[in-house]
Order: C-alpha cells, then structure tokens, then sequence
RNA sequence: CCGUUCGUU
C-alpha cells in the first residue's frame, strides 16, 4: 500500500493525475494518505468537485483531508466555502495546524474577508500558533490584502522572529498601497539585518520605485539583481523592463530587452 | 508516509 502510495504521490506531482487514479482503482487495499493522496491530485488539477466528492464519501479523515479541501477552496478564489469549512472543521472537534492555517489564509484575499481574518487570527493565537513563523507570514499577507497595513505592521513587530518572506510580505503590501518611502525604508532595514533580497523583494522595491518616480533606485536595484545573479529571472526582467518604460527611459527598457535572455 | 506562506503585467 505505501509503495503504491508513492507511485501516486509522484504521478499526481508530475501532473499525471489519469494515472495517479489508475494506480488507486488497481490497488488492494487503500487507506486515508491513498485518499488523501488522490484528493490532492484532483485540487492539484482545479477539479474541487471531484476532490468534494471523495471528501463527502470518506468515512475517517485526518487533518490532512481538511487541509487539503480547504486549500482548494482558498487556491481556487472560494475563500468563503474554505472558511465554512474550517469552520465545521473546528466543530467536528478537529486540530488544525500550521499548514491547515495556511492554506486557508492564503485565499484571504481582499478586504471582504476581515472579519473572518480575524477569526482566524484569533484562533492561531489561541491554539499557540503565534510563533510559528509561517503562519504570522500568512496573516501579515493578509492584512496587507485586506488594506489593514496597521494590523499588518503591527503583527510584523510583535512576532518574536521574522524572515525574509515576512520582510517580502510586509514590503510588497506597503508597495502595492503606495506607501513607497515605507517601502524602501524596511528594504534598507532588511539589507542592513543581513536578509538576502530575493526575486520578491525586488519586485516590490522596483514597484515601490515606479511610485516614487526613483530612476536611481531602479538602477540600484537593477545592479543589485545582476550582482546577485537573478538576471535569468523572468518575473524580475519584467519588473525591470516595466519599470525603465514608466521611466520614460525606453533606451533602458529597449537595451534590457535585447539583453535578456530568452525564456518562455 | 499525504497537505505548506511572499513577487512583475
């Protein structure tokens, strides 16, 4: 069984979720990670009918099972039916953990879901979540998408350790509300701690530099990506070439351009 | 043993 296990695990990986599911109708004896392995498949190919439908006919199911519908939900822009299902989740008398909060947060996406935010807020707290470093990223995300960059700011400075992806989360959400001299300001901070800037980072930094107007940041940025050799990245020579044309600088962009490598 | 957070347009 767990061999068999395993050779799903992987076909759903690799995207073959047919024979993933061939594996499964031919295997003797299945349990829950047989179930929970194929579900993952189906929420893995945006198939939530089909991952309920297992779900619905499962006579035991672990927190995995949870997780893994709940993520689809949240993956797939039903953030609400996510939340409805925590919410059952909950009562059934079922434990969530770090991932299972997670997947939820990470559909919490806009500002109507603030109260639910909340909630959920309230229950990592309660359940001795707040230094799990992954789940304080998810929530400061959150915030920042829900427009609380106060809550978000607050929740940043309270967490007893923070890495680079809270660094990136915090400093994308004071981008994207146009709060640019904030921006730059914890970049600075995050260099000065020593955190390596990572493709996120500097997409935030040049689209808080975009705002400002900042051609000198951009070419600070731009030398700072080829010093740190991230120039293969496409989402960054985007950045980079969106950045340069709202420059007016369409040499720059043009000189990129022909410069980049070429990816798909 | 299965589920895992941040980025350009």
């Amino acid at each position: 069984t767990s061999r068999c296990n395993f050779q799903m695990e992987g076909l759903v990986k690799r995207g073959e979720l047919y024979m993933a599911r061939k594996v499964f109708d031919k295997m003797p004896n299945r349990n829950i990670i047989s179930l929970n392995t194929l579900m993952s498949g189906y929420v893995k190919f945006g198939d939530i009918q089909n991952a309920r439908e297992l779900f619905d006919g499962m006579n035991a199911r672990t927190v995995v099972t949870w997780t893994v519908l709940i993520g689809g939900y949240a993956k797939y822009e039903c953030p609400v039916e996510a939340f409805k299902l925590y919410i059952e989740m909950y009562r059934e008398g079922i434990v969530p953990d770090h991932v299972t909060f997670a997947s939820l947060l990470s559909g919490f996406n806009n500002d109507e879901m603030m109260s639910q935010l909340l909630q959920v807020h309230t229950h990592v707290v309660k359940l001795g979540f707040e230094s799990a470093i992954m789940v304080c990223n998810t929530l400061v995300d959150c915030y920042c998408k829900c427009r609380c960059l106060d809550l978000a700011f607050t929740l940043f400075n309270e967490m007893p350790q923070r890495d680079s992806v809270t660094y990136n989360a915090m400093l994308t959400g004071y981008a994207n509300d146009g709060l640019n001299g904030e921006a730059i300001e914890l970049f600075m901070r995050m260099q000065n701690l020593g955190f390596e800037p990572s493709e996120f980072t500097f997409a935030a930094v040049l689209s808080a530099g975009i705002g400002l107007g900042d051609l000198g940041l951009g070419q600070q940025v731009h030398s700072l990506v080829i010093k740190t050799n991230f120039v293969w990245n496409a989402f960054i020579n985007n950045a980079l070439l969106d950045f340069y044309s709202k420059q007016d600088c369409v040499k720059d962009a043009e000189t990129l351009f022909h410069e980049m490598p070429e990816l798909d």
